[in-house]
DNA sequence: CTGTTAGCGCGTTCAG
DNA sequence: CTGAACGCGCTAACAG
């Protein structure tokens, strides 16, 4: 483990160097290329050994113009689980093709995300999975427009070609809704992310329709919108069950809304009258100790790290096929009904 | 926006032609640098933005050598929660210095995570901040060797120096015991991770040291060590209870373990006999909806959040002054005691 | 103010 | 079987 310069990694010349051959046969051999008399090999490999020696990958990428085994992935906020799922997904299914995932945290600010895509570019990443923030995604169509390969996860690209995956937003929701209305609930309120984003619409359109199956039709001031994180929800939650007439349950269109409305219906309960039957609650979305809350709840699941192995998985062979050519391919991840007891 | 080459991006030679000056005026007109005429810079700037140029980062890498701006986070698993935040309070202080965080999951796997760090290096990421599954950092030691600054977090770096952040995690293991102790238990059960995880043995330090305090010494029978998810806690929290002598309450040493003894708890109150007292229980890590499990809960919390932060930032100031000159620095995060209700 | 030369570390091409 | 030359895209150093 000896270094040949300050601090420094060795390189190849130095292998050759110390071998006493050409860099060009060190580099024959390091790639494994037949063409070795065995002595030479054994050399060089000892000499690699004795340093230490790996090729440099930067190098490597630039020389052989092949990408640099990257691939970016732009998400809104990795504390949420649904995105860190997501994340180890992806990366469980690239690094099987010697791919890394690049994290781009944006922090729900689109200046932020077009920056990202733009750097991610600039570095060469091979490809891009995004879940982007808000309903403009040019700077996603310019990223492929350039050869990256771009995978959206939970939203379909708008105004230009790339594979996607997405859950079954409407069916999940609508299916949900159904069930409260089967069970004799008739004013079901709404919580969901701001109207920007895609599942949250889907998801509204789903219980919309569930309503409208029933004969009856959302009604808007049952509608809340635009809650990002649980306390958000809560208040709003909270505002629809201070209602003349409130809701007797609630649909929440992500994790983040039902962990808030959980919070305004236990607080609530504490205030309810004898007698009154408790807000029933359900959303999309599985999220661990859901079962732990002492509270019936219906969840949408869905394999959300499945989710981002499909996007992972997409991305992988689209780098083996190389570009754009193959039609853009769209995956559905379904969900199912899942009931927890109180 | 037209394109030079099948698909390729733009190249500064690309720009400079189209700008009718060479690749060199072009590379500083781009770079700011003031000794160039203004209307040949309007020129090369008309020049780039019509092609849409972004200098290649992976060539500007190896040409500066100043390496590629990428920092390695290696971690077990994403998709618990603590690393997740860690990786976010990691990326959210890189950003800020142009860094970006490449991913390494190593789903607890040591050799997984040896290969995951010499391919970091070969990428010449420019640092890595790691949490190591195992007891052995041969591996880490020979990326600092090599020149390559590693930050540990929630570990200290064994035979070798290193920056690191730690948690306190004997004292807050000692409070939480303490509390229950104070309450009048004397039969402490312990669960916690695998023996090899310097976290897991602090804290089982501290609690043994608690115990000690109180004059009673840890009984090898109450201590379950070795599980890493939850379902795994629940088992061994379930055969603790079963004991002929059992505990009256449980320490965890970390979120897995707390959520899966609050499985066990709960069940084990559906079978318990009238008027004998519930399991109490305590754990180290805050997790959301911890207030929600209708269980009294004893928390050791601390701000996970910064506990990324200050890695990134270690390791940001280590980049910024260069190599390992200065002597390692360890910051240790405070814990508090954080009471929900049942 | 601008262009030419040279080379970061590696691998392809083509001669020895 | 091995080596010398050339270039990936970019920029520091030195011309002009």
């Amino acid at each position: 483990m000896e270094q040949s310069r300050r601090g420094g990694q060795p390189t190849l010349r130095d292998v050759a160097e110390r071998a006493g051959v050409s860099a060009m046969t060190a580099s024959r051999v390091l790639r494994d290329d037949p063409q070795v008399l065995p002595a030479t090999r054994e050399r060089v490999r000892a000499a690699a050994a004795a340093l230490g020696y790996r090729p440099n990958e930067v190098a490597r990428s630039l020389r052989l113009g092949r990408g640099t085994g990257l691939v970016g992935l732009v998400v809104t906020n990795l504390a949420n689980p649904f995105y860190s799922r997501l994340a180890l997904g992806v990366d469980s299914v690239l690094v099987q093709g010697g791919l890394k995932t690049v994290i781009g945290n944006t922090g729900q600010d689109p200046h932020a995300e077009r920056e990202l895509v733009a750097d991610l570019v600039a570095r060469r990443v091979d490809g891009i999975i995004a879940v982007p923030a808000g309903a403009d995604q040019r700077h996603l169509a310019a990223a492929v427009a350039e050869g990256v390969p771009v995978v959206l996860a939970s939203r379909p690209p708008e105004g230009f070609a790339a594979d996607c995956v997405l859950v079954d937003d409407f069916g999940g929701a609508h299916a949900a809704t159904a069930r409260l209305l089967d069970r004799g609930h008739r004013r079901i309120g709404f919580l969901g992310s701001p109207p920007a984003v895609h599942t949250g619409t889907e998801r509204l359109r789903g219980y919309a329709a569930a309503l409208a199956d029933a004969g009856l039709s959302a009604d808007a001031r049952l509608i809340r919108q635009g809650q990002t994180e649980p306390h958000e929800a809560t208040r709003a939650a909270t505002e629809l069950l201070a209602l003349p007439e409130p809701p007797t349950a609630l649909f929440c269109s992500n994790n983040r809304n039902t962990i808030g409305a959980f919070r305004a219906i236990r607080a609530h309960r504490a205030r309810r009258a004898a007698g009154e039957a408790e807000v029933a609650l359900a959303g999309f979305d599985d999220f661990e100790l859901a079962d732990a809350l002492g509270l019936p709840l219906t969840l949408v699941a869905y394999d959300s790290d499945e989710l981002g192995r499909a996007a992972g998985r997409l991305l992988a062979s689209r780098l083996r096929t190389g570009g754009p050519p193959a039609p853009p391919r769209e995956i559905v991840v379904p969900t199912s009904l899942v009931e927890y007891g109180g």
